[in-house]
DNA sequence: AATCAAATTGAAAACGTTTTCAACTCGATA
DNA sequence: TATCGAGTTGAAAACGTTTTCAATTTGATT
């Protein structure tokens, strides 16, 4: 964009067609005879001449590029998620642009509008809420926005997900047949609907369908965070848990960790079924059993739902649920 | 951008001023009457207008968003300093392109161009090499590129790292100094200048001050991954070796396991220093000891190198050496 | 009141590409 | 040879903002 940048003027004049031709040449439309096609290829090659996409975006109103809104890109979970999204990106040439939000709602809004201005043709939202001012700028927005490893409880959003109610439903009902009467309900905030309306539903579900009562005393509440779930160790044994189904993986290792540190046993003395199945769940050890969540996929699936969508693409369905799993290892019986 | 979308026109007619006074109000000028100022903002909000960031970009030839190349985001090192570069990014005001490499030459080249058409501000490139076709283009480029947690042997890039042949030279002697005499070293592909010319030479040269003679047989190239550590551990074995210095977590947490899971001890059989000291070297049992490299300041700071050279601010030092350490945890006696 | 300098404002060009529609070209047919 | 329809090309507007420099305004001074 210097002095010395080779413009689609320089190109059309050096091969003496009109600017409109050399886009048509640039941009692949048939209507170009070969040989000037041809004439145009080259003096494009021999002058190097780059297109300024940015140029581009703003005449064409199509950017290539795609916001994602992750709450951290250091979470081996949401990582995982944003892989799948660049993959599909890449493979239909969008770019990603990438914003952590700190699952901070104010930080979440302003993000949004930054990626609103920079004009970008998509969003993938990951997140474990849609708060309301979130909401507000989601349903003024024109560009559409598809939501991954994220609920919406009001079912407005287009989204790609599994089961929690389900998986966390077997999950708990597994530990029940091992004959665990105490299972722990481990979670990020119930705020959240996907913890409060989901996963602790199908904890709920699991317990009724074993005839085993709901104490509040057995679900803690807390960060999706290593520390959190080692400080957690004391609060369990003195509820008597003997197991517990854990929100996050990181969260689980630091549960289990803690457990481990103080003497006892996993999975003899405390049963652990964590939620994402990520490449933790091997490293640590005892290796951890796990609800198992196509993470790579889910963002995938997600990237592929919004490029239909900005393409005016038919969609079957806006709200994608992907299978789910239960991938026991060696932190239960 | 469709029908309906308040452009800077709209806001000059309906505040009876022209374009390039609202332009001003819009980006700060102080060249504005207050008076006139308080009637633009008051249009600016009663229309809710939103300045378009492209076409700001097209006109002021700054977009305000920063490419980044990582090998791959779901690599816990890596996406420690991908969350340092976008927090200063963000308080700089910029966004971040992630591009994942995959530390695929072709790929590099690739998404470089992508990110020079999309006329970014700057670049941070990740990566353990800087191939010819790259470096080639690093060199065709006007835009300021900083590499973080990456070295160029040519010392003609902007970079910043620590001190990998001091800080392996260490590790190195750590493990000599606990009476192991069979070290080994555990490392990326010996083709890429980090590991050869920098990590290598200060094992050998912690050999060398210790009197022990360098042995091929102790130098293991593999790719960084968990997998490829646990499968190592026999040949590890069938050398004799009593202890290893590896270049990456989740390779270390792969030769540990795999140690361990051979029936072996750690550390008493077996000593580990790794070296990115990521969090997983807490989650692991027993937990890693590791050189410190302050993952999050990489980022952080390579960064902020960048916004320096983007705003053509004076840089004391373009090749950043950040502290290292040695952080001793149970992998080692 | 006239002058001057600083501050403010506006018109138009610039940024680099895409799109639209009229004009032109080409080949087939009568 | 003339006509017609399809294919190709080009001029100019569009996209939405920033920048430049001339014109205008304002306030202070003589």
């Amino acid at each position: 964009m210097d002095k010395q940048t080779v413009t689609i003027y320089d190109v059309a004049r050096e091969a003496d067609v009109s600017m409109a031709t050399v886009s048509r040449v640039v941009n692949g439309n048939p209507n170009v005879k070969p040989a000037t096609r041809k004439k145009v290829l080259d003096v494009i090659e021999r002058l190097d001449y780059r297109p300024n996409a940015v140029a581009r975006g703003l005449a064409s109103k199509k950017t290539t590029t795609v916001g994602v809104i992750i709450p951290d890109v250091t979470n081996i979970y949401f990582s995982a998620l944003a892989r799948g999204i660049d993959d599909i990106a890449m493979m239909y040439k969008y770019n990603i642009i990438l914003t952590n939000s700190d699952e901070n709602g104010r930080k979440e809004v302003q993000v949004l509008n930054t990626l609103m201005a920079k004009q970008v043709d998509g969003i993938v939202f990951m997140g474990n809420d849609i708060s309301d001012e979130v909401r507000k700028e989601f349903e003024r927005s024109k560009t559409p926005i598809v939501l991954a490893g994220c609920v919406d409880d009001q079912d407005k959003m287009p989204s790609v997900n599994i089961d929690y109610t389900a998986a966390v439903e077997e999950a708990t009902k597994n530990l029940i047949d091992h004959g665990n009467e105490r299972v722990a309900f481990v979670s990020g905030s119930l705020d959240y609907p996907i913890n409060r309306d989901y996963r602790l539903k199908g904890y709920k579900q699991a317990l009724k369908k074993a005839g085993l009562r709901y104490d509040e005393k057995l679900v803690f509440e807390t960060d999706y965070s290593y520390k959190a779930g080692q400080l957690l160790q004391p609060a369990l044994q003195s509820v008597n848990a003997t197991a517990a189904v854990i929100g996050d993986d990181e969260l689980a290792a630091g549960v289990m960790n803690g457990v481990t540190d103080a003497g006892l046993n996993v999975p003899e003395d405390f049963e652990i079924i964590t939620s994402n199945d990520t490449k933790l769940t091997e490293m640590v050890r005892p290796k951890m059993s796990s609800i198992t969540q196509p993470l790579y996929d889910i963002g995938a699936v997600a990237m592929r739902l919004l490029t239909k969508l900005m393409n005016n693409e038919p969609v079957e369905n806006k709200t994608v649920l992907l299978p789910y799993g239960l991938m026991k290892r060696a932190s239960t019986h």
